[in-house]
DNA sequence: CGCATGGCTTTCATTTGTGATAAGATTCCG
DNA sequence: CGGAATCTTATCACAAATGAAAGCCATGCG
């Protein structure tokens, strides 16, 4: 079997083929004629297939050039398209994976430390993972403990407190996620601690918040996801034992990656910013 | 402005991010390791962008190579498609333009001369073509006289006769092109000796014969033509004034190649074959 | 702990490909 | 009919790219 043809000759055989001659593409491609006239022999040796008729009229195409042409289309097209790709600077997508409320967070924030014009685009996984870093599913991750493994960084940026909020403290019963789902220490603490008093579930800790705006229960939630609903008042002391340091993370060698690098920054100096977050209130 | 990275580069780089690592790329590739190494580093030059995160893992993509390689994955599909097409022979499509007539009995007597497995493809064109030839607008002709110009060669195949044509001798009108578009001598002979008894009218010949089979009216047709119609008999003598030499053309260049070389062989020998065209009958 | 393995990079001699120039061929046009 | 214009092809010196082998580093395994 043959070697394949370079792909740079067969879009200069398009090329060609539409010019008609050497001469327009020389000047447009930077390549001189000579070089062209070469190319084109070669390719036509390589494929065993005469492509063109030469003559002082200029390149012609044969019959089955012309057929080749026809193949060759959707594959130039392609190649031009990526070729102003490339002029334009793009945008590179550093994937963050974290907890549905810091999630939730770092998307309400995300004009502080990312614009349009960034290098590089957002993607939230909101997924519970623990080897997606690890295994490259993802670039930075927020973490409720410093990482163990030695090839992963970390950097603590605060600590997260929980406490019981209601719209008021009238309101009795409880909402949480449902027991089989409920694989956080936040949310396992509630039904180890009022799995009785449940009064509704929800599949998302989005909705439990929704839920007690709504009078249904009160819920645990960590403080600064609280500061989100101003509807919400605190009704009972901080959840000492749910208290936990969160971790930025990311691996170690993603860190020289300059998107990476930005979102990290960004994301630090958000998560760092006391007051954004109300953790001390 | 830089200067476009080689589509070869890009391609290697698909690869090689699908890939994880050199080694892998090289030997399908054929290229060597150390080049792969150089070739990558310099796109990335050129393009300004860290593309991979290197070490002894091997070759991973960083954010922005991720969002790149998305960009790439079509060109690349396209690449690898037509990189197999290239090692497929390819159809050529040898473009035919006739008269009606004599398309349709090249059309009915196809498998004489192409099969399916040749190297070309026939393509009809039908239509009112002088210049067709000239610029390359199709590859073979068959026309009503020597073709004047030098760059076109051509050869006499035989001479066609015309005659009047009918299902009995009993019908009087005739069928014809409606009188604006009698280009043909043929045509505008209907016009000019029975211009008063035409009954009827059609855009096409073949529509012409139909009418004559059905009875309408009287036609004038080529002798081999009306031999494809077995209902039509011919009433009326031979009409001397429309004979004419009938010329197989194509661009001088044009014979060198071999699909239309092909093609010219196969059509010569089914219209000098008198068998089949009862030219003589 | 040390050796073996796999993978990327560097070095260097060699091959390959390229561009400038000149030459040959054909068409165009007055 | 002839000369100019245009385009392809050939030659040659030079620059660029390549592959083989060695070097380096990290990882995995006994």
């Amino acid at each position: 079997m043959k070697k394949s043809p370079s792909l740079d000759d067969l879009d200069l055989f398009a090329r060609i083929a539409q010019a008609g001659g050497l001469a327009v593409v020389a000047r447009q491609s930077g390549v001189s004629v000579p070089t062209l006239s070469r190319r084109m022999r070669a390719l036509e040796l390589q494929i065993g297939v005469h492509l063109f008729e030469r003559g002082s009229h200029g390149y012609r195409l044969t019959a089955q050039g012309r057929a080749f042409l026809g193949e060759a289309r959707a594959f130039q097209a392609e190649a031009q398209r990526l070729r102003r790709m490339v002029a334009t600077p793009l945008m590179a997508e550093v994937r963050i994976t974290a907890g549905s409320w810091t999630s939730a967070f770092l998307a309400q924030q995300l004009p502080r430390f990312w614009q349009e014009d960034a290098q590089w685009r957002p993607a939230f996984l909101e997924a519970d993972t623990r080897l997606d870093i690890a295994r490259r599913g993802a670039d930075i991750g927020i973490r409720n403990q410093r990482p163990e493994q030695a090839w992963l960084a970390g950097r603590c940026t605060g600590s997260i407190t929980y406490a019981i909020y209601a719209i008021t403290d009238q309101v009795r019963g409880y909402v949480a996620l449902p027991e089989s789902h409920a694989k956080t220490p936040s949310a396992r603490w509630v039904w180890a601690h009022h799995g009785g008093e449940v009064a509704a579930t929800a599949r998302s800790p989005r909705m439990l918040a929704d839920l007690a705006c709504a009078g249904v229960g009160q819920v645990v939630l960590p403080r600064f996801a609280a500061a989100m609903f101003p509807m919400l008042q605190q009704v009972g002391p901080e959840i000492v034992e749910l208290s936990h340091e969160e971790w930025l993370v990311c691996h170690h060698d993603g860190r020289h990656d300059p998107p990476v690098r930005a979102a990290l920054e960004g994301i630090a100096a958000v998560l760092t910013d006391t007051t954004l977050r109300s953790i001390g209130a």
